[in-house]
RNA sequence: GGAGGAGUGGCUGAGUGGUCGAAAGCGGCGGUCUUGAAAACCGUUGAGCGUUUGCGCGUUCCGGGGGUUCGAAUCCCUCCUCCUCCGCCA
């Protein structure tokens, strides 16, 4: 998320970088929405500075036994309140809508990030080792199948396609791939390791991004709808018991009536409020009140009609009408959960919300974890083999760091990524992203590329991205400096280090033996505790 | 899943309608004293927003949201989190 005071003074670069991004944000309209915003605020402080200007006044007087000046300020008061009240409203509604707006919004790129459409215009740093020439080479898939240790029928039986099944040693040089790397990055360069949830709440995806603009990208493990759909119901009752209390026998009886209609429950859940909210004697703002009446002796007969919609097939329509009747009461939070795309998220969220001292900076975090994608949009991409799957693991690298520190972090970062594929010497290659391969949150960002000899190209194994403050503005993650009074945004980096399915696929396909069999690499001998795999 | 309890500043903890952003203690920082340190004593010590060249000033925040009231940490509703007991469970 951006600085509406930064976008305030650099409409320019703002605007140039929003063209970069190939995104239709411009400033104007930004900066328009905060000055009115600014005004705002600043009326509701005044209002609000008067406001309580009287009510001490009325304190003291009270205080002092005089009862005629308290009932002078008392009225004096009153269209003050109502002014700070209408003003705190527009207020919310205007910041609201600002941070709506902002969150959309791409990070801005680096200056010297290359231009271009997609990966063909990255731009090559460096590249290390010798891509090996292996005679009628064998893609991973052929090899692991061969060996009869993967097994994608399988796992199209019990899950569905882009998963895999791994067996035997595969399964455990899975295990010793993620060991090794995660052994290097605590031992040797300092990472804390974390073991993380694997399901995040909503919150965590929009402090590192992937929410609001990329929900299709995640899968959803939630019962949100289904127990707001009973909360819901719970409304209905209510309004039931409160028709009863009221004796208002027609509503009641209107109610009950329909409750004989089975066939369609969405149908009567929808009438019962048609009747309730909107019928006669029932107007919306009753159905507000209707949510505090408690119900006793009634309840028995409450609950017979309801024993008749409760199975109700499809609530979606229920739920939309309690948000419409008592939106305060809604919360998406209630056990809404998301399937945790990459341990960016985890790792990056736990420093939401807090200042950090300088001293804890900077803080590396790395954590082996399953990662989940639902790969919608890309259809037909890398269908065969390992390299794209909905479920995959990884062990990931996230820095925090002071704004100074970050660019050197994000180089040590991909060199602690490209470390791991030097040891087990897999050739690779690092790239500078162009502007149209740059995610969303990143001002930069460097893809490690180990070369395939089944597929004979580089393909990407890790992405080390620096966003710099963008995601630390989202998640309100700051630190203070020694001496100083205010606090400031931290920088947040993370990066691959390494995605452990493709790397397994470097190692068969680099590793492989004429005969099928794969030879281990040297720093994986102790923890496969053999030589070579072969099929047994 | 059922029953009950609790959420106050970095920490402990007082505050149950009125100059309360909040007692007290601990911790932190500054000072006095000391050759130095400790102890003692004195002072100081949260965040956001707005405004100001700056000192400062205004306002909001006592788990989140909403409400009652001229006025809420305090009363009401709701959500979240944590704790205890029972049940179930890897």
């Amino acid at each position: 998320m951006h600085d509406i005071r930064w976008i305030k003074e650099n409409q320019a670069a703002f605007d140039r970088a929003m063209e970069r991004r190939g995104a239709e944000m411009r400033s104007a309209s930004l900066v328009a929405l905060d000055e009115e915003r600014a005004a705002t605020v600043k009326a509701m402080n005044d209002a609000q500075a008067e406001q309580k200007q009287v009510s001490k006044k009325i304190g003291m007087a009270k205080g002092k036994g005089d009862e005629a000046a308290a009932q002078a300020a008392l009225e004096e008061v009153g269209a003050l309140k109502a002014r700070v009240k209408e003003l705190e409203e527009r207020e919310r509604e205007l910041a609201a809508q600002l941070r709506e707006e902002l969150l959309p919004i791409p990070n801005i790129m680096d200056d010297d990030v290359p231009e271009g459409a997609d990966e063909a215009d990255n731009k090559e740093l460096k590249s290390w080792g010798t891509p090996r020439e292996i005679e009628a080479a064998r893609d991973h898939v052929d090899l692991g199948e061969s060996l009869r240790m993967m097994d994608f029928e399988a796992a199209a039986k019990i899950s569905g396609s882009r998963f895999v099944v791994l067996k035997k040693d595969l399964a455990k040089l899975e295990r010793a791939l993620a060991t090794f790397m995660l052994n290097l990055h605590t031992e040797e360069f300092g990472y804390e390791e974390v073991l993380p949830p694997v399901l995040t709440n909503p919150e965590s995806l929009v402090g590192t991004g992937q929410l609001p603009k990329f929900g299709e990208d995640l899968f959803e493990a939630s019962d949100w709808l289904l127990r707001s759909a009973h909360v819901a119901e719970q409304t209905v009752l209510k309004a039931l018991t409160a028709a009863i209390k009221q004796k208002d026998l027609l509503t009641f009886q209107a109610i009950v009536d329909n409750s004989n209609i089975t066939e369609d429950d969405t149908k009567v859940v929808d009438e019962i409020y048609e009747r309730v909210t909107q019928g006669g004697k029932f107007t919306e703002e009753d159905a507000g009140k209707l949510l505090e009446y408690e119900f006793d002796s009634e309840k028995a007969f409450a609950n017979i009609f309801m024993s008749e919609v409760q199975f109700a097939k499809s609530r979606a329509k229920a739920v939309s009408k309690y948000r419409e009747i008592a939106p305060e009461k809604w919360t998406e939070r209630t056990n809404h959960f998301y399937l945790t795309p990459t341990a960016e998220v985890t790792l990056t969220n736990l420093v939401r919300e807090s200042i950090l001292s300088e001293e804890e900076l900077p803080k590396r975090m790395t954590a082996w974890t399953q990662c989940f994608r639902a790969e919608a949009g890309s259809a037909g991409r890398d269908t065969r083999g390992m390299i794209r799957m909905h479920q995959f693991s990884k062990v990931e690298l996230v820095s925090i760091t002071t704004p100074e520190k970050s660019d050197e972090e994000h180089e040590r970062m991909t060199g602690c990524a490209e470390e791991v594929l030097k040891r087990l010497d897999l050739p690779y290659r690092t790239m500078l992203l162009c502007t149209g391969d740059t995610g969303f949150g990143a001002a930069r960002t460097y893809d490690i590329e180990v070369h395939l000899p089944g597929q004979g190209q580089y393909r990407e194994i890790s992405s080390c991205s620096n966003t710099r403050a963008f995601q630390a503005r989202r998640m309100n993650a700051r630190f203070r400096r020694e001496g100083e009074k205010k606090p400031q945004f931290v920088h947040t980096l993370n990066g691959s280090g390494l995605a452990v399915g493709r790397t397994m696929v470097a190692v068969l396909e680099n590793y492989q033996q004429p005969d099928g069999s794969i030879a281990v690499p040297d720093v994986l001998k102790p923890l496969m505790g053999k030589d070579v795999i072969e099929r047994g």
